[in-house]
DNA sequence: CTGAAAGCGCTAACAT
DNA sequence: ATGTTAGCGCTTTCAG
């Protein structure tokens, strides 16, 4: 039956009564009759009634729907990122309006500003947002939280991934496993999440390896730029006898370098990524990883947002942190049963 | 700075000129003087000024946003098909909203009508949603495009992926390496692709191995699936040469039960998957597959509801089809080198 | 309990 | 070239 678009007073007219009761009836806001509810519902029902979401905005103020401005849409993290936004939004019955793609500050701003009015609230992961960034560009009433960003802002508040607990936590894992000493690749420079894990990895060597000489190699996440760290590993006049990635697609490249050269893994070398993406289960050997729970990022992330967006300022302190665990398989040589351990979800 | 909200009666005051000017300038209207012109920009960019959407889609009739309606937001394929779409949207400087997580009717009838308003075209995939469907929760002026259906109605064109030549070329390819005959593991029973896939492989041994009999085991595209029909399979008096499943995930996990009995892939058993996904690069064997070009399905939908949404009803055939490739690794047992050869984006 | 009426911020006639 | 004004569909006082 092909709906044509009915008005607030095509309906009144329809259930003869104003369309204030209409309005009251639809919104349930009591002050009217049964008979005068029944014949609205009646009507609407009728007519194929969908409320006009754009005039609705207009007058309330409120979108019912929140933003996503992330750099990228691809793999894995993002991916699993919206799903965690999504779910929870949905559940809290919100649209979900994403915007990506962005990689300089004019492509975020842009992004930024054109959802102002589109949304009641944003979830941002960006490099390229600051406080300051927020400031010029977000109206003071929208409420946004920081995915994954050093802001500390009392007005945004942010959810960090613990990567400085995580890549510590491996570290120390790698060293009781009797490697003497573990080589780092590292993530891009500007990455926030790379910065902390290579934190965590000189805290961990400083304080359970003291004495070994620090080996670290240059790499940016991709599988790439971890095959082409192997291959320097392997060059070097003193081959680690264990290798920590800045991320698990890092760490596939070099196993792939390290395949490649006869090296096994990890009898020869040991070998552990970060993120736990699900290729790391495939690989042969499987990859040792720090996982992350990153669709309870996104839920934290919108939970958050919400109670924003109710008012409630953020209580206590203004930034979260979403714990990490280690998930030993084969590829670090500690030997287990290769079944990770299911964590619950946990804010530190 | 942290920006109150102006409006363009503010701006009009800054600039001491009428509304309707601000209106002009700011949508490049023409029919103004350059020094209004400059006086409109100016006084817009010192208020930082951003026209309410809510208030122009009231009246325009359009959100300049495209809404996505998907089962799920979950894996690779939906990932990748929004990242296609959110490309090309924003190339377009379209918005994209998405919607997911319905599994039923309900949910996918809820999904509809509240995106009703909020946006100017749908891309839809869902098994839920028929012509019929669409008729009945779709305003007749809005455009919609579905993905990956049977649907045939003039007024919604599908896109869907060619998967009964993939499934065939498959098959066939296997057969030409040797194998006498390929037994099939299915997708679930609704799923549109899972049929198509396993009418490709119906046709290609009737028509190659005509004599060989039929090895079909009932999958649901997990990877416990696959395993569980890798050990059937193994069970069986008739132990097959070659197994082609209707997805990778299930060839993967058939490959776990092989490998867990002792079965070499490919010198003892032949294999081989369907979509590509990360992962079948990974697995040893590498996986060889079929591959679709997802982020392109989901470009070519937004391109072609773009030409909806600009009144060009679909010329011709209202139903496209996105070709697949074979992709030839080491499971299938086929020895050729491992370079998957790029091919470009293609629609057939 | 219900209806009339005033806008929300903007665009698009219609005047000037 | 510029200004005035009438709504877009809805919520929300304010009267009755």
């Amino acid at each position: 039956m092909t709906t044509k678009k009915a008005t607030i007073k095509d309906v009144a007219r329809e259930a003869k009564v104003s369309i204030a009761s209409v309005s009251r009836v639809l919104n349930g806001l009591g002050g009217v009759t049964a008979e005068t509810q029944d014949a609205v519902r009646k009507a609407a029902a009728h007519l194929h009634y969908v409320p006009d979401s754009a005039a609705r905005s207009l007058i309330t103020g409120r979108t019912h729907t929140i933003g996503a401005v992330l750099p990228d849409l691809y793999g894995e993290f993002f991916s699993e990122l919206i799903r965690g936004i999504d779910l929870a939004a949905r559940a809290r019955g919100l649209h979900l309006l994403v915007s990506s793609s962005h990689d300089g500050v004019e492509d975020a701003t842009a992004a930024v500003r054109t959802m102002r009015g589109r949304v009641d609230g944003m979830i941002i992961l960006s490099q390229f947002v600051d406080g300051e960034f927020l400031d010029r560009n977000l109206p003071s009433d929208l409420p946004a939280v920081l995915l994954d960003s050093p802001v500390d802002n009392p007005r945004y508040p942010s959810i960090n991934i613990d990567n400085i607990a995580g890549a510590q936590a491996m570290v120390k894992h790698m060293l009781d496993a009797g490697h003497e000493s573990v080589a780092f690749i590292t993530g891009p420079a500007g990455n926030y999440d790379a910065q902390e894990r290579e934190k965590g990895y000189r805290a961990a060597m400083a304080q359970h390896a003291p004495k070994a000489p620090l080996q670290i190699i240059t790499g940016d996440f991709t599988e790439e730029s971890g095959y082409r760290a192997g291959r320097e590993l392997l060059a070097q006049a003193r081959r680690p006898r264990a290798v920590f990635a800045a991320n698990d697609m890092t760490a596939v490249g070099c196993l792939y370098a390290f395949k490649e050269a006869g090296i096994r893994v990890p009898e020869d070398i040991a070998l552990a990524g970060f993120d736990d993406i699900l290729i790391a289960r495939y690989v042969s050997p499987s990859l040792s990883t720090v996982s992350v729970s990153i669709a309870d990022l996104g839920k934290s992330a919108l939970l958050l947002l919400t109670e924003l967006m109710e008012g409630k300022g953020p209580q206590g302190s203004n930034t979260r942190t979403l714990r990490c665990d280690v998930v030993v398989r084969e590829s670090c040589g500690a030997h287990q049963t290769n079944v990770a351990t299911k964590h619950p979800p946990a804010l530190v």
